[in-house]
DNA sequence: ACCGCAAGGTCAAAGAAGGTCAAAAGAGGA
DNA sequence: TCCTCTTTTGACCTTCTTTGACCTTGCGGT
């Protein structure tokens, strides 16, 4: 017996397996209505199911034209492997660390060995101005930041998948 | 879907992308005409869309003659390349300047709407729990983490030189 | 100067979403 | 049965958009 908010989340999930990049935008409303139930239990269905916790992320505007935006973080987590590798990532990496962040990418054939290099070379040149307890945070979000549009580079990116 | 307020957002948006010099000017009531509204919605998508926190200016005048110009603080990303956007910007952004950033890069077709969300997102997870000072330095190196991996995208990502 | 038209500006009300919260209703287990 | 946890609902709130009446500014002619 699968309950209204079960039939909610699988029909959102059906949406978000269905689209391009892992992303999709519904009307509150609408949704309510497709299911005949008041708008408020989509709202309840995205905070239940529809968590941080297990990979999404939900945006959504107000007033007129608003929506709900579902992200799915990774299209395919596992498949990337990034996702291992984003676990372990504090907020601080010092040199060393992000060096052996960064090989270990280039063994697992997520980045060439070229984008090593330049990610290698930017990551000195924007960090080391700092000194050290800070240009190890900045050092961390520099390569998160690289590591996000590393997983969701859609089509293509998957040298793995 | 999107409201008349985001249709009007991405028709001047576009106009800037595809200037010479990141600076357009419009007369409010063309606009106003050319999606069937009252002049005043223009202005008030200025005043929300296009503010000098994102990224804008904008100066007009009024009188027979009168005109809106918007001027583009970031440079055009699809024109000038992404190491030009690069080269403006600094240690440090501002949320506002952030996500003007994002929506010019998503206006310029270098990113998807999902990408930005999810960019949007974990730049907010990783960089909101530092005080002002601080979590504008880490998001800029966010950002800058994240460009680096756009510019060197294999696969046709580079649509710039 | 003065007048009148042609811009753009202001502001507040009305409208259109989505969010909150807590009470009521179910479902399952001890 | 009783207790607890999850679902459903609905009344009320906040935010963003759209519209329209009215205001201000600049230019050109008289």
């Amino acid at each position: 017996m699968s309950s209204l908010s079960d039939r909610i989340e699988a029909y959102l999930m059906h949406l978000l397996l269905h689209s391009k990049d892992g992303c999709v935008e519904v009307r509150r409303a609408e949704v309510a209505d497709r299911f005949a139930c008041v708008p408020s239990q989509v709202t309840y269905v995205l905070a239940t199911r529809f968590t941080p916790e297990r990979g999404f992320f939900v945006e959504s505007r107000r007033g007129g034209g608003g929506y709900i935006r579902i992200v799915a973080r990774h299209p395919r987590p596992e498949a990337t492997g990034l996702h291992a590798v984003w676990q372990r990532l504090g907020r601080s990496l010092t040199p060393g660390q992000a060096e052996g962040l960064l090989r270990s990418l280039e063994q697992a054939g997520l980045l060439t060995r070229g984008e090593v290099a330049l990610v290698r070379q930017t990551v000195r040149q924007e960090a080391d101005w700092a000194e050290p307890p800070l240009c190890d945070l900045l050092r961390a979000a520099m390569i998160k930041g690289m590591l996000v549009m590393l997983s969701s580079s859609p089509g293509g990116r998957d040298r793995i998948g």
